[in-house]
DNA sequence: TTATTATTTGCATTATTGTGCAAATATACA
DNA sequence: TGTATATTTGCACAATAATGCAAATAATAA
């Protein structure tokens, strides 16, 4: 999980979107429900996932034909701590 | 301070390396000095902080014909723990 | 098998952003 | 005044990234 990766995957308005969509369910939900968020296309929606996992914001289990995403709490709210904190002294890498 | 554009401001590289740069140093500095941490042109560098003030990351001081850049600890601090508290409760706008 | 649904991917296009150079601006000093 | 230094800005271009559509893939059910 690289923070450079994850400030990128969070500047964007519609993979912000998507994320407090995510963030605001309690359980993991699939690329429609997901889609339902934003207007863009759902091929899009898809494509955002994707960058959102590979940053490691969120996980996918595949069930059947759906894949289910959930975004991984703890280990965001980790790196976005362990930033602050780098930057209150002094280096923020 | 939009958590958006936060995001935004952190999400090059040369911002992130010119933010560690202003992080590791206990005094504010100017833009010659700020560059010194990346290969671009100064004004670019010159940009760049442009952006990461208009994001609220870091302010501005103008002594004389040199502008002095510090970055605003506290508050992109409290920026990143409490959007890392909106992510582990429910909602991470 | 075929059909249906969910998701991803290829491709082209558009939009946004980063970059370097030169010129402009601002300040200080001789 | 003119000159030097620090920074910003205008402009063109290059590089990235977002988007929509259609086609491909994956899984399930008839």
């Amino acid at each position: 999980m690289k923070t450079e990766q994850v400030f990128k995957a969070l500047a964007d308005p519609n993979r912000m979107k998507i994320l407090n969509n995510l963030c605001s369910r309690d359980c993991a939900c699939n690329v429609g429900e997901v889609a339902g968020c934003c207007t863009v296309d759902l091929s899009v929606v898809s494509r955002h996932l994707a960058i959102l996992k590979n940053a490691g914001i969120v996980s996918a289990d595949k069930r059947g034909k759906e894949v289910f995403y959930h975004v991984n709490r703890k280990e965001v709210a980790a790196l976005l701590r362990q930033t602050a904190a780098n930057i209150e002294k002094s280096c923020c890498s």
